[in-house]
DNA sequence: TCAGATTCATCAAACATTTGATCATTTGGG
DNA sequence: CCCAAATGATCAAATGTTTGATGAATCTGA
């Protein structure tokens, strides 16, 4: 660094958006400190909200978020194959490989060969799974509910907007997906 | 499910947001539709744009996503105990002590007793690991811009300014957080 | 028809993360 | 002063993720 400003005291997981913002502009002129700022700050928001889901939800039951993603998209979307499953849930198709070993083996869900084209698995929820995911998802969606408190209604709104009009651009912003 | 509605023929990862909030709203009438659209929303659009910016910049570089919150802190508030690493990079300190050996490994960093106390871990980045961060955060926040381009300047503001006031509010909502 | 290309799933190795245990050092109260 | 409690770091085991390779089934075009 070649202005060596002490960073403050407590510097926090929140706070250092703002000290790493104004000390980047210092230390490197041409930064886009707007962007750096709006894609850190949404970063930290959304670690945040899933850190307190995580640990407050699932963990304490014995999941964990991948796994309640897929089981949350097997609930309401239905039996599928596991390609869609992983296309909708945002996982690779080796990871929800992997992921279903666990899934399967604690009984959440079942894997089966595809009638019409024997390379395809089919999953679904066995009973146990349907059951626990009702009672899992209302304690989550309770947790949803206290976060969402945070901001009035119109604000809800209006952040929807702008995180869905953000992904619209992507397209333009030439961004990598998943396969 | 009590009314088994076949899902749309091609659900993709961002229109499954809609489906959802839709689908769990008939079938469970108790749901609060608007925090869960609002939480969703916001882990979709965070993980496309960490799905991007992992893929096209840190990956193809040999770097992580955690490595680089890690390098990146180091670089903006200079050497620091790993407590404070790890708080700032929003980490447990198990899983920095892990990460640590990848990056002492690849000679970005150095490990260092501290002297005040013998306990304490004191971390700074090696001339390498600064030559290298200087040149991944250059090509990480073009990234940024390119994604802050999809929204107008005021909206870019007005989106910071909703989710820092979600992150205020989470104390109201008890929400838990890292040690 | 059939051989090459494509698609689907899994595996392997490296990496990162979680919780809970362990070990070393420091601190604080009697 | 000294020992118990607290603190800092690491380890261990289980889980999940990435990229790249492999094997099986399906499709395509000559």
């Amino acid at each position: 660094m070649t202005h060596n400003t002490a960073p403050p005291d407590e510097l926090t997981f929140w706070s250092f958006v703002d000290y790493a913002v104004h000390k980047a502009e210092r230390e490197l002129p041409s930064v886009n400190a707007e962007a750096m700022r709006m894609i850190l700050t949404l970063n930290r928001a959304t670690s945040m909200v899933v850190y307190d889901l995580e640990s407050s939800v699932h963990r304490p039951r014995g999941w964990t978020w991948p796994g309640f993603r897929v089981l949350f998209a097997l609930w309401l979307a239905g039996p599928m194959e596991a390609k869609t499953t992983a296309q909708i849930s945002g996982m690779s198709r080796a990871a929800l490989s992997a992921l279903l070993n666990t899934l399967e083996r604690d009984g959440l869900l079942s894997r089966e060969r595809a009638t019409h084209d024997r390379r395809a698995l089919q999953l679904s929820l066995t009973e146990a799974g349907y059951g626990a995911i009702l009672g899992v998802f209302r304690a989550h969606n309770r947790r949803e509910s206290a976060w969402a408190e945070a901001l009035e209604p119109e604000e809800r709104r209006e952040l929807v907007r702008l995180l869905n009009k953000l992904m619209a651009g992507s397209t333009d912003a030439q961004a990598k997906f998943r396969n």
